[in-house]
DNA sequence: TAAATTTAATAAGCATGCTTATTATATGTA
DNA sequence: TACATATAATAAGCATGCTTATTAAATTTA
């Protein structure tokens, strides 16, 4: 509508809609106290043993430390274990806990119906359009981060 | 591709997509020194004045907390200016200043080059597919962040 | 006008996210 | 084996972003 938006259309779409998106699960799970980026570490982790931060970062898309205080905080929380790993002594072996499978399986279902909303009067093949397009931006950008390393 | 993504699809590529933006930007504009947010806030006062923090809270779509500090830090830069708003001493009339004025000029001819790389492959018809479902999908969520007030 | 309520900005506390540095441990090489 | 290098995790510092509380000033109302 304005001169300004137009020149960071992108920027301000992905970031305005993402916080959007973020604020509505707040909303939806105030009374679990779990965040977007902790229910998404804990979805990485349903499936899978001995994961270790470096690795689990690597499946979050987020840095090593910024992984390392989500663990934490979980941890504390009792919806993961960090045990040692006994051939790296540097490195811990993640694991599930039974309480977070639990709330896993309450938050579940409130980020399905969530979803559903968000697409609301958006057809199949438009979602799958934009699955399309959302691609190409991630790997044009993706280039943009890996190719010019100062 | 795992069970895990199908999950949490919307917020995943929202917030991933958007975080590659954050970082490519980031890095194309390391020696201004300035944040998407920061940019972000000066284009919003490129043309405007005597612009409260209150009023630009709103123009960029966050708290008046989160402005409050972005200002400040745009403040000590010298990038804009904050007198008294003579007719309500408890407000403050933003102006972006001139050093502020030719950040933007260096800024935005990079923001638009990334912009371009960012949607390469993506052809117009596309780009505006994807900005109406952007449209409804911030439609869809903002009604989910107002109706359900605890 | 006086008292009650609202409002603009800020502060404090906490979580994510980035960068750089540190520590302890592994791994590779001489 | 000894030394150099690489690596997993953490710490510290800073920015955004949210919530709640505070302060001073404005507005409403009684």
């Amino acid at each position: 509508m304005t001169t300004q938006k137009q020149l960071q259309t992108l920027g301000y779409w992905l970031h305005h809609t993402s916080a959007l998106h973020k604020r509505a699960f707040a909303t939806e799970t105030k009374k679990f106290g779990l965040t977007t980026e902790q229910y998404g570490l804990l979805l990485q982790l349903r499936d899978r043993e001995k994961v270790s931060q470096k690795k689990l970062a690597g499946l979050i898309h987020k840095d090593q430390a910024t992984t390392g205080k989500i663990v934490e905080k979980l941890e504390v929380k009792g919806f993961l274990k960090r045990l040692p790993d006994p051939s790296d002594r540097r490195a811990f072996q993640l694991y599930i806990s039974d309480n977070g499978r639990e709330v896993l399986n309450e938050l579940i279902p409130i980020a399905e119906t969530l979803e559903t909303q968000a697409w609301e009067g958006i057809t199949a093949e438009e979602m799958q359009l934009f699955e399309s397009i959302m691609h190409r931006l991630q790997d044009n950008l993706y280039k943009k981060n890996v190719n010019e390393d100062e």
